[in-house]
DNA sequence: ACCTGAACACCGTTCAAGT
DNA sequence: ACCTGAACACCGTTCAAGT
């Protein structure tokens, strides 16, 4: 692990683990810069491969996706384990939907491409997917049983806002997520205790 | 008004004026079965006209869109400036913001286009979106100025946010938008005042 | 004034042929 | 085992030619 490549019987050949590598790197590149929707052909191209050979490597595009951040979403599920040591429940909360935000606002309309990979089984990314969300409930739940969070919130519920401010802050240029997501989280909080 | 054509000088020739509806109706029918990203060329061929035809009367595919949604946005302002008369200004603007999301839920994929719209000084839908944002100020200014909601919050957060819980509903068939539209307002809320 | 349909450039996906 | 590049079907957009 580390390098994003999977696990595997036999090693690949040389030109083969070359051309994934350059693949994989144009393809972050052009992610980063132009967004999701960017077209296969073009970064075969870049990449100075046919397209053939892009499908071979990865017959989807959620399997492109899953192999440029795969290792960045199980990561940030090991954060979210570790924000369960934060001393206040809904400060650790707080802290790991800011590393989800940035998570999810890595390349325009990867969120988009999050809520259909939990949605659906079938999605290379599902996996990875479930583990960020086993992480999330954990916080939830114990924010729920310190009272800091209203008892029917999910972390469904969570993943779902926390994606979806990513989305409107890739729309306008104007908009700060960090802001959104502040308002956003005072709406998950627990109104106080009734005497 | 009503039918949604556009005011002009000269009335349509007849076919002009057949095709134009012929158009409409299809797009309406396609956007709201498979969303806006639904092939145009597909629509004018099941309207029975030429592609160029299309694009004879909708230059762009926002173009279209303001011909379906125009009457109904503007009256989306309307409604909320009717509920400025609601003796809660915190119940005034939930109510709206119910509108708005069921409104920007009517085709998959029309949350984008409304935030582009905003943002998009040229976009055909530029106007109407100014409208509902103008009609959401007054509600939020209101709101404000009874304490209802915290100080910092503007009418372009909330249509952002509305905007964004749509398009997170749209994204998952098990969410509910009104259940996360609920969490989103309760963070609008301004904490109880201190003693 | 409006419509037609072809033309152009582009894309995703598949697959036989190569090495 | 892997790569190539052509083939196919599709789309958005433009525009000369018609009526």
């Amino acid at each position: 692990m580390g390098t994003g490549t999977p696990a595997q019987r036999r090693p690949m050949r040389a030109d083969a683990r070359r051309n994934r590598k350059r693949l994989l790197a144009e393809a972050a590149a052009a992610f980063a810069e132009h967004g999701m929707d960017f077209s296969l052909e073009e970064i075969a191209r870049r990449a100075g491969v046919a397209n053939g050979t892009l499908y071979g490597h990865f017959p989807t595009r959620r399997a492109l996706l899953e192999a440029l951040l795969g290792d960045r979403m199980r990561a940030l599920a090991g954060t979210g384990e570790e924000l369960l040591a934060d001393p206040s429940p809904f400060d650790g909360l707080t802290a790991w939907t800011r590393e989800a935000l940035a998570h999810a606002t890595l390349y325009r309309g990867l969120g988009a491409a999050l809520m259909q990979a939990v949605e659906n089984e079938a999605s290379e990314l599902h996996a990875a997917c479930q583990a960020v969300l086993a992480a999330g409930d954990a916080l939830v739940a114990r924010a729920r049983e310190a009272g800091e969070v209203r008892p029917d919130v999910t972390a469904r519920d969570v993943f779902a806002l926390v994606t979806a401010v990513a989305w409107a802050s890739e729309q306008s240029s104007e908009l700060q997520g960090e802001r959104l997501l502040a308002f956003t989280l005072d709406g998950f909080r627990a109104p106080p205790a009734l005497p």
